[in-house]
DNA sequence: GCCGTTTTCGGCCCGACTGTTTTCAGTCG
């Protein structure tokens, strides 16, 4: 996202905090933190859409696209200035302690002046707490407890953790007696990038010791170190360390109120907000059991029923952000997305003979294990060198030893060679074109130097997308997923100059990567038509796996296997490649 | 503050769990 749109997103979630701590109008709350989800999303730097066009993005209103243009010109919003004279600072900290929302904080702040982390920590030790009007030994305990929480763990978490989790405690549950269904559900199943707590949904018509007997196994499970709730239809946990000291809830449903449970644990909660909306508007009510007219439920059992009674074709998990999938769901005008079985090529690969851990053969018969018809081996170019980069002379050598194997491997799998050739941090590559011409596809990326400054950072994309030989870029800005911001280049440029040369940009599957991430996907798939390559960067078996994230990722976009070259024939595929070079 | 095929005013989603309550407010998702 670039600078000014995540400074910008930054400063409306937190005029949403102030505004909620000072009291505010709760609805004027929910607008700001819209307009705030709205920015993040956004691929166009703001400052470069048209003024008068603002107000028409949903979400963005009169005042919202004011203050949008008072922060571009003066670098700052007199509002928010406004509400932040008004709160200590250390007040919102204080608000991200679990358990602590704005009321609470209000009350803290007014009744025993509390402004901080420290100040929290300070009056619970004198005992001040315990003579405020709602404040018992237990939670102050909880305080305690979830202060320790706040400062040991990170935030969200990425996918991959996530993802592993969820699959362990479904394995572990699901032969339990009275598990009809189980299923993992919230922003794990809408595909994001990272999630914050992983929720698992569950449908059982079993007798209430048998539901009593699930909720037993999963607060005793393994991997749970503390019990955060745990009710009759719903428990919370707290995963060990291993787990990153993750959220899992487990709710279970009867088997008819499974599918509206699942949408509502699905989310987002915008998506939600919406749907309910439009139920009312329709004359019904919709909750996570039902939708129901007249107090009645007519629907439940499956999301697809729930949908089809509201008039809309079933909406994919991914897509359920609020980015317009009703309208296209009314329509019945939804992408058909791609799926993980349409993936046939895996286009970016790694071998020992540079820093993957299998032989070029284990690698091309993984690929092809996976069913899939083409494999590219790109090891790293010589500027990797802590990567064991190969030199021009090694790579001679390297193609040669791939070909022996792909001439091997005939009828079994296409075994192209090919290179990840850096982008070195002016845009020129690591390899001369006429090395580059010898191979059979080169996928270009940046590796290094992933700090400079935005123009620069287009500069040397733009750069490389002009290179002839060039037929993906690889991981488009180098981040890394909760670690490393990667470089923050004009996107609409980058997509620009890929198109006209019609070449492929890449989602790399690794959890860590995710690059190009769902909203960059997005514009490049709707609003440029362009390719997509979905690669797992394998350097062994086990990384195949990852490419399950990088299809998720492309569906979030919307993607259909139209635009993604991994899910080409084995014949479109060599045409297309060969369509990018000279 | 945002939004509109019943609306440019007057609405704006819904339920479980907890802790502290003796009937409910706050938080969370």
């Amino acid at each position: 996202m670039p600078t000014t749109n995540a400074q910008l997103a930054a400063i409306f979630h937190q005029m949403a905090d102030l505004t909620e701590i000072t009291g505010g109008n709760r609805f004027k709350v929910n607008a700001f933190a819209k307009s705030g989800r709205v920015l993040e999303d956004m691929t166009k730097q703001v400052s470069e859409i048209d003024p008068a066009l603002l107000p028409k993005v949903e979400g963005i209103g009169k005042g919202t696209a004011e203050r949008i243009a008072e922060f571009l010109e003066t670098g700052q919003i007199a509002d928010h200035q406004k509400l932040l004279a008004q709160v200590p600072s250390g007040l919102l900290k204080v608000m991200d302690v679990p358990g602590l929302g704005p009321k609470t904080v209000a009350l803290l702040w007014n009744e025993v002046g509390i402004e901080s982390i420290d100040d929290l920590k300070a009056k619970i030790e004198t005992g001040e707490l315990e003579a405020l009007k709602g404040f018992g030994k237990k939670k102050i305990e909880n305080i305690l407890k979830n202060l320790k929480f706040a400062e040991s763990a990170g935030d969200r978490q990425r996918i991959g953790l996530a993802y592993a989790l969820a699959i362990m405690l479904i394995e572990d549950l699901k032969d339990l007696p009275s598990i009809e269904k189980i299923e993992y559900a919230g922003s794990l199943r809408r595909g994001k990038e990272t999630i914050g707590d992983v929720d698992i949904l569950v449908a059982s018509s079993g007798t209430d010791e048998q539901k009593k007997a699930i909720f037993d196994a999963f607060v005793n499970h393994v991997a749970v170190a503390d019990v955060i709730a745990h009710g009759d239809t719903k428990a919370s946990v707290r995963t060990h360390e291993e787990s990153k000291g993750m959220q899992v809830d487990l709710r279970v449903v009867a088997p008819e109120n499974f599918g509206a449970a699942l949408m509502y644990f699905t989310g987002s909660k915008e998506h939600n907000v919406k749907m309910r909306e439009r139920a009312i508007a329709q004359g019904m009510s919709l909750n996570e059991y039902s939708l129901s007219k007249d107090g009645e439920p007519i629907a439940g059992a499956t999301e697809e029923d729930v949908f089809a009674a509201m008039n809309l074709a079933w909406v994919a998990p991914e897509l359920r952000e609020d980015r317009g999938e009703l309208a296209l769901a009314e329509s019945d005008e939804l992408p058909k997305l791609l799926e993980l079985a349409d993936i046939k090529a895996e286009l970016h690969s790694h071998t020992t003979a540079s820093d993957g851990r299998w032989s070029i053969e284990e690698n091309a018969l993984g690929a092809a294990g996976r069913g899939f018809h083409t494999v590219a081996i790109t090891d790293h170019s010589k500027g990797q060198a802590q990567a064991n980069g190969l030199s021009e002379k090694r790579l001679v050598q390297h193609i040669e030893a791939v070909r022996k194997v792909a001439k091997k491997l005939e009828g079994t799998i296409t075994v192209l060679a090919g290179s990840e050739v850096d982008i070195l941090a002016d845009g020129s590559l690591d390899y001369d074109d006429d090395l580059l011409a010898e191979l059979d596809i080169v996928v270009a990326s940046p590796h290094a130097a992933l700090t400079q400054d935005p123009a620069k950072a287009t500069k040397r994309l733009l750069k490389a997308i002009e290179n002839p030989y060039v037929t993906i870029v690889g991981h488009p800005t180098g981040r890394i997923v909760n670690r490393r911001e990667g470089l923050s280049p004009d996107m609409e440029a980058i997509f620009k100059a890929a198109k006209d040369r019609g070449i492929a940009l890449e989602i790399n599957a690794s959890p860590y990567r995710l690059d190009l991430r769902d909203t960059h996907a997005r514009t490049w798939v709707q609003e440029y038509g362009g390719k997509l390559a979905i690669n797992t960067d394998a350097h062994s078996e086990d990384h195949l796996n990852n490419l399950r994230f990088g299809v998720v990722t492309a569906r979030r976009a919307g993607a259909t296997t139209d635009d993604v070259v991994n899910t080409m024939s084995k014949s479109t595929l060599a045409k297309w490649i060969k369509s990018t070079r000279p």
